[in-house]
DNA sequence: ACTGTGCATTCATCTAGATGAAGAAATTGC
DNA sequence: GCAATTTCTTCATCTAGATGAATGCACAGT
């Protein structure tokens, strides 16, 4: 299986960027039709609801691919703002540029089966957030991505999870004291 | 643009099946890699969870395409249950037969762009559940699918939204009254 | 026609998690 | 190195939604 990074040379002329921690790589209303894959670094892609609060949409460490699809698909402005957790080096790439009709087969074969492993990811995150408990959703986490507590603060754990920082500090303190 | 149901007819045996209400198409724990396209008729796939409650993740009528992906791409058994709403007349085809190597290009690209537009809403059904309180996602469910409360319990849509039966009531005296 | 089952509503109570405030520890910037 | 900002925790309250129970309705099946 080749590595997306290297599809991603051939289809497109690369335009690797290096950015710097906190620098805004989308906003909300932007009209883009740009995804970001991830060489070095990490991105996160989050909304602020009418509240002002932040709700984290996902994180996109190493060998990540990141963008706003519901606004690329559907040709709206973006819902998202995507920014930088750490100094980064991004490969930025268009729409449509992974299956683009001119491509080889294969290639787009491959990309096809990222985006369907994807679709199994989101469609297990839509079921934690229907159905498990707050604890439940906190342990699933940290086994799915067990490097990212340490390269992130525990608040941004907490509104990926739907909660707030207070509530995901109280069942830290209760995991820890019943063990 | 070629319709979902005429590639199927293509590149698979077409395996045309039809259900009766309630007749359950794929049980939790089932080694599946299939996948239904609805002809006629509504399906809907859920989860039991631990204390016995129904979390409905997604409905589909005619046109739509449901399966377990989660299970279909990592391999295990599944964790959704999908059963009939109305009788039925489905289209059962297997796991990676819209991705086969050996298909015309131009499908391939047809079906990627087919998953892409479901990621995109996917995208957006976890936003609602991680940020929207529940009247907003109601009023979003009505306006997505302005056919379904026509077909379907009301008790369907809550736990589709992630609430109970009684919040739903409640939530739709409100509006009934506020206007 | 009646009987049971499923469905929607309402109410009284309970609870997970939100909110807001305050303090201590750790990081960051200059 | 020191001030300023972030981060994490704890606590006291508040609230959206859960739970459980009761009622009335609308059917579906025999």
């Amino acid at each position: 299986m080749e590595k997306i990074e290297d599809i991603l040379k051939k289809i497109t002329p690369t335009k690797t960027k290096n950015f710097k921690k906190r620098e805004v790589l989308q906003q909300k209303g932007a009209i883009t039709t740009q995804s970001f894959y991830v060489k070095k670094g990490l991105l996160r892609s989050y909304i602020i609801d009418s509240k002002g609060k932040e709700h984290i949409y996902m994180f996109a460490p190493e060998g990540w691919i990141i963008g706003d699809i519901e606004a690329i698909e559907f040709d709206e402005p973006a819902a998202l703002y995507i920014d930088c957790l750490e100094d980064s080096e991004v490969i930025m790439f268009d729409k449509d540029c992974l299956f683009k009709a001119d491509l080889p087969k294969d290639i787009i074969v491959e990309n096809s089966k990222i985006l369907y492993r994807r679709m199994g990811k989101l469609q297990r995150r839509v079921l934690m957030l229907l159905s498990a408990p707050a604890i439940d959703r906190y342990t699933y986490f940290l086994k799915t991505y067990p490097d990212l507590p340490h390269r992130i603060p525990q608040h941004m754990i907490a509104t990926y999870l739907g909660i707030t920082p207070q509530a995901l500090s109280t069942i830290r303190g209760k995991i820890a004291r019943s063990k």
